[in-house]
DNA sequence: GCTCATTCATTGATAAATCAACAATTGACA
DNA sequence: TGTCAATTGTTGATTTATCAATGAATGAGC
């Protein structure tokens, strides 16, 4: 391994450009689209969609955010009426964070155009290659534990 | 591939988590190693160093950053002294960005600790792996364009 | 039953990313 | 030479991430 790779010879820096630049095709393409919500609010979304009625720390285990960012994503998801926060009886400290009846109108409706923009991002990707790089990517996170 | 994966189980989530959370360790030992500067102001560092005198768009490329950022971290870089910002003659429009003598020491005290830091991050992956990493990388970039 | 540590959600400060709009220059070309 | 489009850097608005500190509520242990 050479210890003296400029910049853009590192994989780490490959890494964040090739995440970065997915996250700006996918977010151009939904402007298109005309969803008028960001990525990480789609991946928000999705996670309370899949969840139901989850707490605000449940949901920041499963999106892997920090609880302030849940905090103000849902302030913003809020606001477009796509989610909303019910008081929890069980436990008073607790929201209950579920999809509207227009949030969940809105994830059905564009779901399969958002499957299609997250295969285009893999396209060509053997199944193989896709292991391996789930492979790979496990890697590093254990080595950053 | 399963069109209704699980947010945790798509690729997208897997990269965007490994890159944040990778940043997220270097960020936690760079502060522990007191170098009071944030991983992507040490990545402009280095550009700079492997570039000097070289203008704001064209650092902008280097870095593959937007240009209102790049202005907005030299201004920080700036105020701890690590960065000049000179006039060019030939171009009135363009600053020439250069390290300062204290932004070349600094650079070079902690280069050895950077580049392990990053080699932690692949710790454990083969040459083949390593390759394969980034054959994937450029696949999925080349699908973005 | 009380106390005290923990948990949950929020807020503030700071950094970085994106887009859009802008002023000052530059340079192409009619 | 004069005009006009393009380039360079900056700023503002918005979103997301990080950490630290906070108030309210919970629950464990005495």
């Amino acid at each position: 391994m050479n210890e003296r790779a400029k910049v853009g010879e590192t994989i780490s820096f490959l890494l964040d450009q090739t995440v970065r630049q997915s996250k700006l095709f996918t977010q151009r393409q939904m402007d298109q689209l005309g969803l008028n919500i960001t990525v990480e609010q789609w991946t928000l979304l999705k996670v309370v969609a899949e969840n139901g009625r989850i707490s605000q720390v449940d949901l920041s285990l499963k999106a892997q955010k920090d609880t302030a960012s849940i905090t103000r994503m849902l302030d913003l998801l809020q606001k477009k009426d796509m989610v909303r926060r019910t008081a929890d009886d069980m436990d008073r400290r607790k929201f209950l964070i579920s999809l509207t009846e227009s949030g969940q109108i809105f994830f059905n409706r564009h779901t399969a155009q958002m499957d299609a923009l997250r295969s285009k991002i893999v396209e060509g990707l053997s199944d193989q290659e896709l292991a391996d790089l789930e492979r790979i990517l496990e890697r590093i996170r254990q080595n950053i534990v």
